[in-house]
DNA sequence: TAAACACTTGCAAACGTTTGTGTAAAAAGC
DNA sequence: GCTTTTTACACAAACGTTTGCAAGTGTTTA
């Protein structure tokens, strides 16, 4: 039979000390006799003497945690964005809460209320994909519970969020294919109201206007990203007049998807095919798109680790007054496989 | 400037009743009369109270969270093994504490540590691969804080353990070469110590035994898992006086760097490959192996969670006299890709 | 009419800490 | 040898709950 765990009252009593002293002992307090203080520490030592977090925290109001929740961890941005938030907070004496939405509102509403629950200093979230009331976020600005969103943010006002500029590696990838003489350039895009999409429409269209070329709504389509939808959108976007070379699409699987569905139906003259994600598992693949644009997840969820870590260190501030909301971009960029 | 979370006090001051009534009536507790429940819970709701959990916990020495451990979530394995977990944890009212370890003894070491600290009520974990001191296992043990190991699994005497067999699949891997006629099939393994390696060369060994063949070591070899590694190994299988036309190969990611190899070197007679894993990138790939051994990371990860919670629920009981140890053994299974 | 009983509610201890304040004894100043 | 300062410790409140026990009503029973 385990005794349970020792605590400060229990050293105090063997040593015929007030447990106050021997909390201060432990925390080497100046005002403790250096006597005590190595009695102290040598019996806590002994005993295997761990302070009560839980006690502690009811004490401070705080738990040292930070709550992550996202859709899922399957697609290795998240692993990599969830990397960076851990680095950070193991380096700041943090514990990370881990919650997967699936990209359901309902279970996200759920985690949102659970983390509430266990009174997490902070979260960090992407989004599920489609969310589009955000009371349980409002709610949580509420319970005065910093947030940092990052990668699928919500478009409400006044928060904190971190995300990856997909216009700029646009341009690159469309310019990428410009320079190699393409002229006909489609853009498989992914579900119109995605910001996501738009981003990467904007810098489709920008990348276009700064080589003078006209920009033809024909060539673009919108898949659900589902693979049926993607080899659905591959057909009708090669259903185009205009003969397409080069093709822009909205994530690696999709690409995958349509070269795989290009090779199957034995297209003759097969576009070359930029994309975004730059998935770990692209350097294993031998038919791969010539190049994908980075989000750098790895860099955002270090960002907003830092970030949250910010505003729960200067809650108490008269900081706090200031309504700044950070608003971190990083810029995406292409990488080129060839 | 938020106010601070409203609290049992606060509503007992304004309904002018004690704190302790206003627990059981949120409580519905039975004896506290229908009218004031209904008042409490009414205020309540209006104020948005949320009990705090951290004094919940103190209280109840208990804080409803499961820490998980693993090496690591860039393998989709842990992914996998985590949403399992989640699902049970969910189901219960529990949380999940994520930590990787990186491999690495000493941030393991930490990573316990801090559980420790956040007093988890259950610990997960799939060890590093080179932990080879169990101390911080064991201080765990002394701490009354259950664990159960999965996947990579400490040799120490009673504790709980959630593993697949690697035999079966093992057997079954080395059954479908053979039925396909080969007979010189070479094992690159991983390294000599891991039991994951021994379990292989095992059911290598068996399936051979079954049909009668005789072992030949020198058509074992080991690598150290790295990519050089990988291709040294293969190179090595390779110089074997007899002709090699199958491979097992100890993963998929094995499997597809020497794949890699095999194309770049121009191997005229490549031999045909199965390994393990069952990647869900597999599914994307044009050349991968011929076959996969599925290791069932999702049902492990919930069998884990199962058995955490069981045995945090019975703690109390008479029956953690009963000094039984879990050792759940999941088959493994070819999968095969043709 | 007193005793017994429900039914409600309040009081207070407990969980394990941290920390402000009070107070002895020891050291220092004169 | 007296006051003053310093040192080293104890006391107690607080964080927000839960819960055993006591106590106050009002109603039923003998």
């Amino acid at each position: 039979m385990p005794k349970s765990a020792p605590t400060i009252k229990e050293i105090a009593r063997k040593l015929n000390i007030s447990f106050s002293t021997v909390s201060r002992a432990l925390h080497d307090h100046p005002s403790i006799g250096l006597g005590t203080k190595l009695k102290v520490k040598k019996l806590a030592e002994e005993l295997g003497y761990e302070p009560n977090q839980t006690a502690v925290f009811l004490q401070q109001g705080k738990t040292y945690t930070i709550g992550v929740i996202l859709p899922h961890l399957a697609e290795s941005f998240f692993p990599a964005a969830i990397s960076g938030i851990e680095e950070v907070a193991i380096k700041n004496d943090y514990v990370v809460l881990l919650g997967q939405s699936l990209d359901s509102t309902e279970r996200e509403i759920m985690l949102v209320e659970s983390m509430r629950k266990h009174r997490v200093d902070g979260l960090i979230i992407s989004m599920a994909k489609n969310t589009t009331n955000y009371e349980h976020f409002e709610k949580l600005k509420k319970s005065n519970i910093p947030i940092v969103f990052f990668d699928c943010i919500p478009s409400m006002k006044e928060i904190h969020t971190v995300s990856c500029n997909m216009i700029s590696g646009s341009i690159q990838a469309v310019s990428y294919l410009l320079k190699k003489g393409h002229r006909v350039i489609g853009l498989i895009n992914g579900p119109e109201k995605l910001t996501a999409s738009k981003e990467r429409l904007e810098g489709y269209q920008q990348a276009l206007l700064k080589n003078r070329l006209k920009f033809d709504p024909s060539l673009v389509v919108n898949s659900d990203l589902t693979k049926e939808g993607n080899i659905k959108a591959l057909h009708e976007i090669l259903k185009n007049k205009r003969k397409i070379t080069a093709i822009v699409a909205f994530h690696d699987n999709l690409a995958l998807d349509i070269m795989q569905e290009l090779d199957i139906t034995k297209q003759e003259h097969k576009p070359v095919i930029v994309s975004y994600a730059n998935l770990p598992m692209m350097q294993f693949l031998k038919y791969k798109p010539n190049a994908s644009v980075e989000q750098f997840p790895y860099l955002q969820g270090k960002k907003a680790a830092e970030i949250i870590l910010d505003i729960i260190k200067n809650k108490n501030n008269e900081q706090n007054q200031n309504n700044a909301f950070y608003k971190i971009i990083l810029d995406s960029k292409l990488i080129d496989y060839h």
